[in-house]
This record gives structure tokens, sequence and C-alpha cells, in this order.
DNA sequence: CCAACACATAAGCACACACTTATGCGATTC
DNA sequence: GAATCGCATAAGTGTGTGCTTATGTGTTGG
């Protein structure tokens, strides 16, 4: 289960500060560990996760990989948050009410 | 740190059916075990585990304590989530763009 | 080519996590 | 007021997770 993946990636602090850098802008794994102190097969073991999470995707430039911010996992965590928006305050309620009526 | 305990909390597909069992509606931890093959204290430390997450809030009435979800844990991921709006899908985006600006 | 580089994978280890059984603790009911 | 109920907590156990060191794989530059 994706969702699964997803919310157990995240659970690491981690890997969401890798994943907050690669936000800022997309770069490779060696770059990713400047000022983290982490080992390089660490941050390679949370890349794969947050990889198959869908968080992260990779793209393969000559000896290097660069990875990239994923969309479509924060997709489903939106679409998964949507499932409660009965629950978020009242003010953010209302916006999101029309938010729905504006996406038909 | 509280987004740390959100995700963990979570990160457990246990404890995400039962925050969605309790997203249809507040109930006590007996009703909440029905049909779900959970023994008592199990349930009770999953409880504990969302409620530190702020997924999750109790009412306790009479020997019963009524649970219902906490619209701040909600409100933290969707605040969490928000941080990376730049990334999401265009259609989505386009629209949270008019949210934030409708929010002032 | 071959040495260095960027990264992935393997194997082992310490710790966290989700469960269990047993027990404790208020509140209710008879 | 004693038994029962609803729930919490304690303690122990198997499994998962994140790290480490060691090694493998593909790429590039001299």
């Amino acid at each position: 289960m994706i969702e699964n993946d997803i919310f157990r990636a995240l659970a690491d602090p981690t890997r969401r500060a890798i994943f907050e850098k690669l936000a800022a802008g997309g770069m490779n794994a060696s770059a990713l560990r400047e000022g983290m102190e982490i080992s390089q097969p660490a941050m390679s073991q949370h890349l794969s996760v947050l990889r198959s999470a869908k968080l992260v995707r990779e793209e393969r430039q000559g000896r290097f990989v660069n990875y990239e911010v994923d969309p479509d996992g924060l997709a489903l965590i939106a679409q998964w948050l949507a499932k409660y928006r009965a629950y978020w305050p009242a003010r953010i309620e209302a916006l999101k009410v029309l938010l729905k009526d504006m996406d038909q």
C-alpha cells in the first residue's frame, strides 16, 4: 500500500529533512549530504525509501543521480487529508468548500 | 517535536484505521474495537499515541471515555503540506493560489 | 585501461515499535 | 460495599528500522 509507504517514509526526521532540502531545489545525493552529518549509504537508503513512497524521483545524469520532489506523493497526502476536510478549523473549512466548488 | 509524533502515529495502518473510524463520528474505546480484531490494551495504546500526536482527543463520560478527531493534528499536516504547495499538480496549484489570496 | 568517483547493495547490530498477558484504577450497578 | 465494567499501565517478547562497515556497479578523466 503506497499510502502506508508515504507515512512511514515521513515518520523519520532525517528523511523529512532530506525531503525539505530537495523541495528547495533538486540536487544529487552527494550535494544532499553536505552539512547533514550522514553517511553515504544511509543517504542512499533514505533516498530509496523516499523513492518507493513516490515522494522523490531520480534522474540519472552521467555518474550523478539527480533527485527531486515527486508531486505524486504530495498529491496522495493531500488526497488523504481531504477525506477529513470536515474537521479542519472553520475558517479553512469555508475556503476549502469554495475550493471544492470551483474544482467542479 | 509534535510534527514527528504526527507522522509516526500515522505510519501505523491500524492507527490510521482507528482514526478513520473516529472521523465518521466520535465513540468510546470499546465501540472502536468492534469489528477490528484488536485487544483492549492494544487499542488503548494506539489511542494514547494518537492523543499525544493531537490527532485525537478524549472526553471522559462516566466510566466511558469518548474519543473524537482533534482538528489540531489535521491542521498541522495541512500546514506541513502547504510548505510544498509549489509541487502540487498544476490544477490543484492554481486553486490553492486562489485560496491563499482569499485567505489574505 | 585503470584509477577515482558517485552511488547502490549486503550483512550485521542496537534500538524502537506493536503486540501480548497480567494487573491497577475509577466509575457504576445491584 | 462488592462485583463488574471500561479503560490504563506494566512488563516481556518478536519483529522492524536505521545505522554501521564492507563491497559491488556503472561512469568519467588522465
